[in-house]
DNA sequence: GAGGTGGCGACCGAG
DNA sequence: TCGCCACCTC
């Protein structure tokens, strides 16, 4: 480091502004690093500074440097703020995902691993419908191994980097079989799925040594971001590219690897020493974001797990208010609390953006919408259905990927007979046993059979004309620009017609996604560049939602901050997740710590931590526990309370007569410790008046000055006027 | 080959 | 509750 240090510019005003350790971080430019970043410690600051450090003081070219991130954000993210800090565009730089820069590097030497350059980048939908294919009779009991497991078992294996004849760990031997099965069509179709990406990266780097060193040679300084989360085939990836220069930087917190079930290994970090001798370790503790509070339960919580690497976190700010736990009868009244709880915050001055919603998983977010579209708050739910995942934009891009890629059966099967062309499964059949048998793409081999009198005359005309068409298109892309030529494909092949032919109320809404498809593909050169954008991307198309309130899953919400954070929904079996116990025990309930962590770490003033006696799922009303994290919650940084009638506490005053919302029926015993007289609490909608003495939880004793529906206007004896949902007051009684 | 219906399992997570 | 798939009928 001295010498790093000693290459320093005097004027190297970025780097006044880092403390201590951020500083070290950004000055340790030789040899192997690991900087432990905990949360709000000031982790892409350190990245994009060191970055910039490197080209400024060591006079790196752009080009020799890897940076790798995990999500398009992380990537987009760092692109924004080096540029602004070294004032230049970062346009063609080896900055981005893994997966993305794993298909850089496969596309300039697909021809090792038989694929050709352009290849196809399957997503998990097409992945699904060629394993079902290659099941079809292939002797594996489909009750035992639905498709979707065999998937997961093929993916384990990718994920860690072996090749069907590198696969060790035990396993079925049949399943084995259709992996190699399911490698080889592929390779027919000319594409490769996610996994394969790094997969066949690493092969090209086995298997051709000449390869490797000139990318060894090429990359001087590597970076890594979320290192925690970075499966076996990732971590072989950077260490066969790092074997070079050795100058790797991974920046990654332990605490925050929540992504086990695709791969990720906090061994990795865990054993950053021995991969890599004599790396330096730096730690970043000093948290920018969250009060002492929020800061005191989320470290209280994850105390709890063993293996950790350890970091205490600390902050300068002030201790702020506690985090509020509250139980809650039933996820409606869940829903209700969170809405009312947004609006105060509103009242306050807290904008809607930075106000998140955070849950366990994405079903969740409905009851929130429903809550949030009737109290007339915007919001924004991120992860929802994706854009390129909708029906009509998959179809065009299958239109679009026949074009490009004329091997992609896959594609060409999906609209083979979208619109209807009277091409049914048996003819699809027939064409499939004929391709097999020629050996050639779908494409192809019906370009061959509309030539013989194989077909019966009426389908032979359609697939005739179908094939003549896309030749048309092809042939047309030469001369005229590519979003044209895709208007072109949807008009001229009846696609468009069929939408507007269409009667259901979705139709509309499904020609516009498909004018918005087009217009975005002018802002790529190729028809290739946005077939990749699209496969690598698959980003959301973002509505106007600046001012609005966040809701997603948890796993998406790490790398954000927001002022206020609602965590929902935390009861035993969804969080932690009962399916995840179940698949690797202890393991991953140290993982869904992680992410009650990487939840409560979010928020930078307020956190909310809620859960309920009863929940629908599935849509039957089943009784819940609340989350062991909510014990785990170090009493000292929380704030309790719960519904009356609920628990010991509150209960007494509130057990009967309480003014709960409306339409509720009886309730089953809540089986938590419930207080005897708690069961079966008939909640009523309680009629107030003008004039009504009431109370509040949170406010106290008031006045009902004004009544509007189920809204009333309460003139609170200790606190300011205030307009709260009748469900929150009581009858005001023993006063 | 198309379209309708009823039963059943899912609802965990990213690129 | 919802969406998918198997099965049915025309």
């Amino acid at each position: 480091m001295s010498a790093a240090l000693a290459m320093t510019s005097p004027d190297a005003s970025y780097l006044a502004s880092l403390n201590p350790p951020q500083r070290a971080a950004v000055e340790a430019l030789d040899g192997p690093v690991l900087v432990l970043a905990g949360a709000g410690t000031g982790k892409t600051r350190v990245l994009t500074t060191r970055l910039a450090h490197l080209l400024i003081s060591r006079r790196v070219s752009p080009y020799e440097i890897l940076a790798v991130t995990f999500t398009n954000k992380a990537a987009g993210e760092m692109r924004e703020r080096v540029a602004h800090l070294i004032g230049a565009s970062v346009e063609g730089w080896w900055l981005g995902t893994f997966h993305a820069l794993a298909a850089r590097i496969l596309r300039r030497h697909a021809e090792v691993v038989g694929l050709h350059d352009n290849f196809t980048i399957l997503d998990a939908d097409d992945q699904l419908r060629l394993i079902k294919q290659l099941m079809d009779g292939s002797g594996i009991d489909d009750q035992r191994f639905p498709a979707k497991a065999v998937l997961g078992i093929i993916q384990k294996w990718k994920d860690r980097g072996e090749e069907p004849e590198r696969v060790t760990g035990g396993g079925e031997g049949k399943i084995l079989t259709l992996y190699r099965a399911y490698q080889d069509r592929l390779k027919t179709l000319n594409a490769a799925d996610f996994g394969d990406l790094l997969l066949h990266n690493l092969t090209i780097f086995r298997t051709r040594p000449e390869i490797l060193a000139q990318y060894q040679q090429r990359f001087k300084y590597i970076l890594v971001d979320e290192y925690q989360d970075t499966n076996v085939g990732q971590y072989l990836w950077l260490r066969l590219l790092a074997q070079g220069a050795r100058n790797i930087c991974c920046v990654g917190d332990d605490d925050q690897s929540i992504y086990g079930w695709r791969g990720a290994e906090v061994g990795n970090i865990l054993k950053f020493e021995q991969d890599f001798p004599g790396a330096q370790i730096i730690r970043l503790e000093q948290n920018y974001r969250s009060t002492g509070h929020i800061l005191g339960a989320a470290g209280g919580l994850i105390a709890r797990n063993r293996e950790r690497l350890g970091k205490t976190l600390w902050t300068a700010a002030e201790e702020g208010e506690k985090v509020q736990v509250r139980g809650l009868w039933d996820s409606e009244e869940e829903a209700r609390w969170v809405g009312d709880e947004i609006e105060a915050a509103q009242r306050k001055g807290i904008p809607a953006a930075q106000i998140a919603i955070l849950v366990r998983a994405s079903f969740q977010t409905r009851e929130f919408e429903e809550r949030l579209l009737t109290l007339g708050i915007p919001y924004r739910v991120i992860g929802g259905p994706r854009f390129y995942e909708r029906q009509e934009i998959r179809d065009a891009l299958a239109y679009l990927r026949v074009l490009h890629q004329g091997a992609d059966d896959l594609a060409f099967e999906r609209i083979l007979n979208t619109p209807k062309r009277g091409i049914g499964p048996a003819t699809v059949q027939q064409l499939h046993t004929a391709a097999r048998a020629l050996g050639v793409p779908l494409f192809e081999a019906i370009a061959r059979l509309v030539e013989t009198e194989d077909l019966k005359p009426k389908v032979r005309s359609t697939l005739r004309g179908l094939i003549e068409d896309f030749l048309r298109w092809r042939n047309q892309l030469q001369t005229i620009a590519h979003p044209q030529v895709a208007g072109m494909v949807l008009d001229e092949s009846g696609y468009t017609t069929m939408w507007q032919q269409d009667k259901s109320p979705e139709a509309p809404g499904r020609l516009e996604n498909l004018k918005e498809l087009i217009s975005a593909m002018a802002e790529f050169d190729t028809l290739a560049a946005f077939l990749e954008h699209v496969s690598l991307v698959m980003e959301q198309v973002e509505g106007a939602g600046n001012e609005a309130v966040t809701l997603m899953t948890l796993h998406a919400a790490k790398g954000l901050e927001f002022d206020v954070v609602f965590l929902p929904g935390w009861e035993e079996g969804i969080f932690p997740s009962s399916r995840s116990l179940d698949e690797s025990g202890e393991r991953a309930l140290q993982e869904e710590r992680r992410l009650a962590y990487v939840g409560l770490t979010r928020a930078r003033k307020k956190a909310y931590v809620g859960y309920t006696a009863r929940r629908r799922i599935h849509g039957q009303w089943e009784d819940a526990l609340p989350s062991r994290f909510v014990a785990e919650l170090p009493k000292e940084h929380i704030m309790s309370e719960t519904s009356r009638g609920m628990f010991a506490d509150g209960y007494g005053r509130w057990a009967t007569n309480s003014g709960y919302g409306s339409g509720f029926g009886e309730r089953t015993n809540f089986s938590y410790n419930p207080p005897a007289r708690a069961v079966s609490v008939t909640r009523r909608a309680q009629a107030y008046s003008s004039g009504q003495r009431v109370f509040h939880d949170k406010f106290g004793y008031g006045t009902v000055t004004q009544v509007d529906g189920d809204k009333l206007t309460i003139s609170f004896d200790h606190s300011a006027a205030k307009q709260v949902m009748a469900a929150f007051v009581a009858p005001a009684d023993g006063e």
